[in-house]
DNA sequence: CCCTCCTGTCTTGCATGCAAGAGGGATGCT
DNA sequence: AGCATCCCTCTTGCATGCAAGACAGGAGGG
């Protein structure tokens, strides 16, 4: 069998990159059957990568097997959620403390620059924009951490929320991508002052009203 | 091929538990290779489900697989334990917030009888039973968060840590269980006052001293 | 003596075939 | 008509065979 594009590692790793994009996109719809015969015919490979594959986005949590029934498109309840935004706010509010414990590195002068161009984007009213930069916010935090476990844990969890497509929802409430910038401008202010403990707080605040602005929008439609 | 003993699930559940008891407890060494072959009629399978536990393993951050070299136990670095702790004060500490949130539930009440009985056996110098009220302390504040998500990444984390192994070990130095028992004290009370803030604080602040006495205890031997 | 290359053997990666459980739909009975 | 039952098809679970990369150790040349 002939080689395909070589997506970089081996076939399972191309077939877990690849459906985790389409699980997290929406692409893959929630609930959906994943047949590992089909996915096999699709990607051009025999069932055994596209098994181990569905095997690890199980352990991610995006995806739900039923034994001897089939493999399905895990659909988080609303109790699930509850449970991711608690997440969020507790990682996302220590990353604040630590990066602010490490002081004048790399990822803050990233988090300035950010926020210079998020007020552009906000100015302009270019909410599609402004969500990328909020996005990019949330992942210098992160980054900027510098702890490895914290960073896979919190991308495993937010995939789980399939955060990205969120996003966009939260910024529809009128004002909040106003408010929202507003509280990233205090963060990385607090960040800058080594005031950790501060830091912490705020950004859990921060969370707290995005989940907020993103359930109030979620509401009627 | 009989079914032996009957483990309860399919084949691959019950070798991923086993391997990982395996790991845990250290009767795997750090570093050796875990080879499918041996492994697959150790337990009198085939090398699929085998291969299909190990994979999970990994993603546990159990084990590393280098692809067409072979499969062995992860050896955490230094920076790995550091990164761990830090998870750890940060996981409990917010589990200790939650909870006392939550008021006065089931969880409360066997907590209060653990320090009853670890105060017993701190009196008495039992060092191994301490230990033992003294895992059960953390895992009641964990499942007391009410977070099935948190509890499930706590979980991940400490078994890459090898906890329970290392409780003991800091339990070594002198003072320390008697310290220990006090601070758990101070957390419970603050949890009962339904004070999440000072019990976060506390808790964070008992989960660095617990580290501190185990690298102590570790420097040396 | 040392370095290079080659080969044999180990490992995992993947393909494939078969078995067994789960579920749905048709069928026959009441 | 309504309902229970049987069977057929779909799914995954597991076993096995082959291929290919990695690495060690030995042979050969400098």
């Amino acid at each position: 069998m002939q080689r395909l594009a070589a997506g970089t590692g081996s076939r399972q790793e191309r077939v877990i990159a690849e459906m985790r994009r389409r699980i997290i996109t929406g692409e893959a719809a929630s609930g959906a059957l994943l047949s590992e015969i089909v996915l096999a015919e699709e990607f051009g490979v025999s069932r055994t990568p596209v098994r181990e594959a569905l095997k690890q986005l199980q352990t991610e949590g995006l995806v739900e097997i039923r034994p001897r029934v089939g493999t399905f498109v895990a659909a988080p309840s609303r109790r699930d959620i509850t449970e991711l935004f608690e997440m969020k706010e507790l990682l996302e509010g220590a990353a604040a403390r630590l990066l602010a414990q490490r002081g004048r590195v790399r990822e803050v002068e990233l988090l300035e620059e950010n926020v210079r161009q998020a007020d552009l984007a906000v100015a302009a009213d270019d909410r599609a924009k402004y969500a990328g930069y909020v996005e990019e916010f949330h992942g210098l935090l992160i980054t900027g951490a510098d702890n490895t476990k914290l960073e896979a844990h919190y991308r495993m969890l937010m995939n789980q929320l399939a955060y990205s497509r969120l996003v966009v929802t939260s910024l529809q409430q009128p004002g909040r991508a106003l408010q929202s910038e507003r509280e990233h401008h205090v963060v990385l202010d607090l960040i800058r002052s080594k005031d950790g403990d501060s830091a912490e707080q705020v950004m859990r605040e921060h969370v707290r009203a995005s989940r907020r602005a993103l359930l109030a929008g979620l509401e009627l439609p």
